[in-house]
DNA sequence: GATGAATGAGAATTCATTCAT
DNA sequence: GATGAATGAATTCTCATTCAT
C-alpha cells in the first residue's frame, strides 16, 4: 500500500461532488472545479480522463458502504427483521451520503447513460429487491422503494421548509421547524413504518 | 373566443416537454426542438423569448389541474376523508402529467432558479400542507410528502423494471412485471396507505 | 399636393433619429423603433425598403436647410463677410439639427457605405470649401473645418460637463456650468473666431 | 522581467484596433479578428473574457502616453507656455495614436457604456481642463476642446481630400493636396492658434 | 396600411478536450 | 504533477427581412 493515490485526486472528487450536487452536473464547468481547487483545468485531466470520469471517481469514493450493505443483505435469509435492519443501516450513513443522493436524484438526464449512473440505479433496485424479498408484487416493490426514498427525501423536505422564499401562507398552516438531526430520526421512523406495510393487503379505497 | 393563439406555439410546448423529460433540459438544444417540429430555431424565438420561457410555457399549459386541486383543498375543512380525496384526485391526472412530473424531478438544477421551478415546488409544498392539515409535526409532513411522491415514483419504478439493461440477477429474485394501468392502481393504493399513517405515533425502532 | 406622404412615415423618421442618435445605429433594432411607435416591425417595411433606407429618410427630412445654405453660398462671391455669414446661418439651425449631427458624428462606420452618409460628408466638405474660398492651403481648410465642427462640438461638451459620472477632481479645477442657450451663443463666438484665422500666417511654434 | 505575456495577446490587440477603427466595433466580428490572425475564435476567449474586454486591452496598451501627459500637466502651474506645450506633446504622439483616436471618435455608441470609453472621455476632459487652467468660462473650455480636436481632425480631413469618390466640383474650387507629414505640421499650427484664443474676449459678431 | 408568422444568416460565448513543455 | 495555449463543436440568441393575409 502506498496511501491515497494523490491528495489532489481526492480533493477533485470532493469539490466536484459538492458543485455537482449544488449546481448540477451540466451547470458545473471544469473551470469552476479547477478554480475552486486553485489549479488549472488541465490538471483535472491529469487525474481524470473526462468529466464523466470524475463522476465515476465520485461513485468509487462513496459507494462502498452501499455495496457492503447489498452484500450483507444477500447473505441473509429474508425476514422482516432483516428488512428493517436494511433500512436502519441505509439510514445510518445517510448524512454523509446526502450530497451523493441529491446528485443522483437531481441529475438523472446526465447520469442515465453513464456507467456510474447505471451502477447507482442498479444498486437502488438491488436494495429494493432485498427489502421486499422474493416473489413480491409490484405493490410491494413500490412500498419498498418508497421506504428507501423516504431517507433521501427527508433532507430535501427539510431544506424546503427552511427556504427563505417559501410562501408562509401556502396551505394556511404553520409547520413545525425541524433540525437536521430530528429530520434524520423522523426519516428512519417513517421509512420503517412504510416498509412494514410490505406484504399487507391494500386498503379498499 | 379566438381559438388557439397559434398551433405552432402549442406544438413547441408539447415537443419541448417531451424532449426535456426524455433527455433533460440542458441536453435538449433548441435545434432539436425546432428540427422535430420542422421549423427553424428562430421560429421558437418568435413564440418564446428564451429557452427558459419555454419551460414557463410548459407549466402554464399543464399546471392548471394542480392549481385547481390546491384551490379545492383550501376550500375544504381538513378531515381524513378530504386528505384521501386529495390523493385520489392527484393520482387521477397522473398519467397525463407523467412527463411533467418526471421533468421536474429530474431537472432540479436547471429549474431551481426559474420562476416555473419555484412555482412548481411551491405547489408541491402546498399540497403537502393540505394533506397533513394544521399543526403537523415534521414526521407528518414527511408522511404526506412521501404519499404524494408515491404517485410520481410508480411510473419511474415501472420503467426500471422494464429496462432492458436491468441486471436480472440483481437481488437474486424475479419480480412481478406490471402493466401501466396496474402501476397506476398500485400507486394510488400505496399512496393512500402512506397518507393514512399521518397522525399515528411512530413505531419503536 | 396631398400633404405629408403619411403621418406614420414621419413618425418613424423622428423616432428612428432619436434612437439612432441616442443608442447608435447598430444598437437600435427595428423592433425598438416599432415598439416605441406602437406598430410592428413589418409596418416599417411598408414605409421603407430597408433599415438603411430609414437613414435616407432621416436625411431627406432634415438636410434641406444645409443644401439651401450650400446653394446660397455658391451664389455668393467669397468675402470674409460671406464666410462669417455662412457660420452664422449654420449655427442658426444647430439646435434642431443637434440629433442629426450627433448621429452622423458618432456612427461613421455604419454610415460610411451608405449613400446618405456620403451625401452628408460631401455637404460638410462643400461647406468647408465655401468657407475658405478658392485656392486655400491645407491649413486653411483645417481652420474652416474646425470652425464648423465647433458648432457640432459645443453641445457635446455641454453634455460632458453635466454628466453625472464626471470626475470633479479631474484637472483640479471647477468649471463654469453653462446653459444650452449660452452654449449655442458661445459656439457661434468661437466658431467665428476660428474662421477669422483663415488666411492668417501660422504662428511660429 | 518575463517578456511579453504572450505574443498572441498583443497581436489580438493590434489587429482588433486596426479592424475596429477601419470597419467599426459593431461591424467587426470576432471571427474576422481570429481569421486575420490565423487562430480560432476560441483563442480570443482564452486571452479576453469578452469582446468588450478586447477594447479594454486596446486602451491598456495605448493609453499610457496620454496618462503621462495628464500627469505631467498636473505637476505644472498653468501658464500659456505650459498650455502650448500640452498641445505640442499631444500632437507629438498623434501619428501612432491615430487609429485609437479614430476608433474612439467614430464608435461612441458602442463605447459609451464601456469602462474603457468612460476612461477615454475622462482623459479628454482632463486635458481640456489642463489646457484652459482654473476658473475658465464655457467659451474657454470650448476653445481648449477645439484645439485638441484639431489634432484628431487633421488626419480625418486629409483622408477626405484623398477620397476617390469626392466630388471634385463640390464647392467649385480645387484644394491643396497635402501629405501626411504636412497635415501633422498644419494640425499643430492650427491647434496652437486656437488655444491661443483662450482668455481673449469674444469677437463682436 | 398594417400584422402575424417565419426565416436565414450570423453573432457572441461556453465548454470539454488536447498537447507540447 | 501540472500549466499555458489553443481548438472544434456546439449553444443560445438577435436581427433584418419576407410574405401571405
Amino acid at each position: 500500500m502506498h496511501g491515497p493515490r494523490s491528495d489532489t485526486r481526492a480533493r477533485i472528487v470532493a469539490v466536484a461532488l459538492e458543485l455537482f450536487s449544488e449546481h448540477g452536473y451540466e451547470r458545473t464547468s471544469l473551470r469552476e472545479i479547477a478554480d475552486r481547487l486553485g489549479v488549472t483545468k488541465a490538471a483535472l485531466y491529469y487525474h481524470f480522463k473526462t468529466k464523466e470520469d470524475i463522476v465515476q471517481g465520485i461513485v468509487a469514493a462513496t459507494a462502498a458502504p452501499i455495496h457492503e450493505l447489498i452484500a450483507w443483505g444477500r447473505e441473509q435469509t429474508w425476514t422482516p427483521e432483516v428488512r428493517d435492519e436494511l433500512i436502519r443501516r441505509f439510514a445510518a450513513g445517510m448524512s454523509e451520503r446526502a450530497l451523493l443522493l441529491r446528485f443522483f436524484q437531481e441529475n438523472q438526464p446526465a447520469l442515465r447513460d453513464l456507467p456510474a449512473g447505471q451502477e447507482f440505479r442498479d444498486s437502488m433496485i438491488a436494495l429494493v429487491r432485498l427489502m421486499h424479498g422474493p416473489g413480491a408484487s409490484f405493490e410491494d416493490r413500490l412500498r419498498a422503494a418508497m421506504s428507501l426514498f423516504t431517507i433521501n427525501s427527508a433532507l430535501f423536505l427539510l431544506q424546503q421548509d427552511s427556504r427563505p422564499g417559501a410562501d408562509p401562507a401556502a396551505g394556511g398552516v404553520p409547520v413545525a421547524e425541524a433540525t437536521r438531526e430530528e429530520a434524520i430520526v423522523a426519516a428512519q421512523h417513517v421509512a420503517l413504518e412504510i416498509c412494514r406495510l410490505i406484504g399487507r393487503p391494500a386498503p379498499t379505497d
